[in-house]
DNA sequence: AGTATGACGTTTT
DNA sequence: AAAAACGCCATAC
């Protein structure tokens, strides 16, 4: 079952949607590593380049992006969130309310089983 | 094997 | 409220 850690931050990110977000935090929870997020960091870091990963959309739990404010990759960064409908607030704080990612609406699979409500 | 580093997060100054 | 200190985890050396 203990599918490596990278593997599953990997999977992870490559299923969020364009115009959605998730912090690093997050991600390294649903990996299995609630105190993870360095790593998922670290491997992004890694990553990015020689991967096909969506990675501009990972954020840190300010919902900000997570690079020196000016730097080329921030601008880049912001600039593809931006194209995919994610939109700043003031400061360049995105609101995670709006914007994050939920990985699995809670599918509750009942319905297989006995429908049986509330019979009267 | 121990130390250093990184696109983090939370708690304490 | 902003900054520093600490804690945490996976790699690099």
């Amino acid at each position: 079952m203990s599918e490596v850690f990278s593997e599953k931050v990997l999977k992870l990110i490559k299923k969020i949607p364009a115009g959605k977000v998730a912090t690093y935090g997050q991600i390294a929870a649903l990996a299995g590593k609630p105190q993870g997020s360095r790593a998922v960091a670290w491997l992004l870091h890694s990553c990015s380049e020689s991967h096909d990963l969506p990675w501009q959309r990972v954020l840190n739990s300010k919902g900000k992006i997570s690079f020196p404010p000016g730097t080329k990759s921030y601008r880049e960064q912001k600039k593809l969130l931006a194209s995919e409908g994610v939109h700043f607030g003031e400061g360049d704080v995105i609101e995670m309310s709006l914007f994050q990612w939920k990985k699995k609406p809670a599918s509750a699979k009942a319905s297989a089983k006995k429908p049986r409500m509330f019979s009267s």
